[in-house]
DNA sequence: GCGGGTGTGTGCGTTACCGACCAGACAGAT
DNA sequence: ATCTGTCTGGTCGGTAACGCACACACCCGC
């Protein structure tokens, strides 16, 4: 429960805010552990938190008629859930699924709609990053439509990667299907094909990557063109920038 | 050049305003006719205009590595470009081209950024509108992931029907084919299908939709998912009910 | 040790789409 | 009348992914 005001938290949004604009926050916040397959949103419900996590992540998944579904989004310590809130909007406008169990700061709808009047900076980061994740869901629907499987694959184990902090991580193929739209079978095939490249280890839903490079070389190119995007726009420098001009204006 | 300030303008958008704050907005635009094929946004290219389409609209590109390219929104009368400014980002994310000729509102980005600042109303709508944009973007995501040619051509006619206020327009495979990126064969044969039940007619680029209710029927279900986020989203009684919680605030 | 659940690998036939061609058809310019 | 460019239609072989069914491999609890 107590939260150490004076050290980064651990989200990337909330260590770009000024110092003293994330002390305000974070009297606000609480710690909480997200669990592996927890429902954090569903679509059209209402938002009753928002969530920074810090070592944990979440997917964003739109699903479809029938069974079928699909990962639009990943967030983990590099952003948010719940952004829509910054747009006026207090539904979610998709599911939300702790994919990786671990902490994450939390506040209530209430209190964050206050502190986000209060705070300029904080509504230019959040809506910094409303804007990249626009850009990511673009990028995502080119993926999925252009590349293949394989590259598809390589791609998420980078992005769950680095939010998840770690080289291991717990996934089924199961699971991976219907993240990236594909039939169980489609993700063995690339999973034993990135295996045999040894760029991973795979055993019962037990990942490891073994060759971060290699898997970059196997993926597609999107992968690099989020992580531009995000570094374009949300950089402290960028931020800072863009906070100065609006105090400017 | 003179915009009659008391009639609707023919933007959705801007028809949302309260009528003294459209007014006051209306000064500062100024009438265009777009013609087909211009370009007026490149990614990573500063914006120098929103446009407000009236009676044309305008297609939301993703480029990827090579010639292949990608569709993944629509700009018509229930829209803007440029909306990217609210989230204070100065740049486009995507490649803007006009899809069908015809005029539009535009106002340059100092104008628009100060009405930004001075109207609650204004930037009420236009989060919303982003909002929905980034629905839409989810759910086009999918349907490219899943839908076949047939059902995602049927659905893109519908969208360019709504926003071209016509039952005919002009558009060749090679265009439609670069739009919902697959091979000018794959429209060739999609569009004789839909031909051949006698829901459109086709001759060397003109297109006349014959039958909209069997188009909707061949279309996938993201036509109408798409139009029901917009209609949640802002309706005018969604936009009032917002406005009055943020005057409240 | 022995079932039972869960996770993984394989082997079909089928489908949608690909890339690379070529052919006809029409429109406007010379 | 011819030529040229644009637009539409079709063919060919190849492939990524599909649906379905089945066999195995491992973990755990009784």
């Amino acid at each position: 429960m107590p939260i150490p005001l004076s050290t980064p938290t651990g989200n990337r949004l909330l260590d770009g805010l000024p110092r003293n604009e994330r002390q305000h926050f974070l009297i606000h916040c609480e710690q909480v552990v997200l669990g592996f397959a927890d429902v954090l949103a569903e679509p059209d419900e209402a938002i009753r938190f928002v969530y920074f996590p810090t070592r944990s992540f979440i997917s964003l998944i739109i699903r479809m008629n029938g069974s079928t579904s699909l990962e639009v989004g990943l967030v983990g310590d590099e952003g948010m859930l719940g952004a829509s809130l910054v747009l006026g909007v207090e539904v979610s406008p998709l599911h939300a699924l702790v994919q990786g169990a671990g902490p994450a700061l939390r506040m209530a709808v209430g209190p964050f709609r206050h502190e986000l009047e209060q705070s300029l900076a904080l509504q230019q980061i959040l809506k910094h990053y409303i804007y990249v994740e626009l850009g990511q869901l673009a990028q995502t629907a080119a993926c999925n439509r252009f590349h293949v499987v394989e590259a598809r694959l390589a791609r998420w184990l980078l992005m769950t990667q680095d939010r998840a902090h770690a080289d291991a991580f717990h996934i089924t193929h199961e699971f991976l299907a219907s993240m990236l739209g594909v039939r169980r079978v489609g993700v063995t095939k690339a999973a034993t094909a990135l295996q045999n490249h040894k760029l991973i280890r795979y055993h019962r839903g037990a990942i490891t990557i073994l060759d971060r490079i290699g898997l970059e070389a196997a993926s597609c190119s999107c992968y690099a063109a989020d992580n531009a995007t995000y570094a374009r726009t949300l950089t402290p420098a960028s931020a800072l920038a863009s906070a100065a001009c609006a105090c400017k204006k």
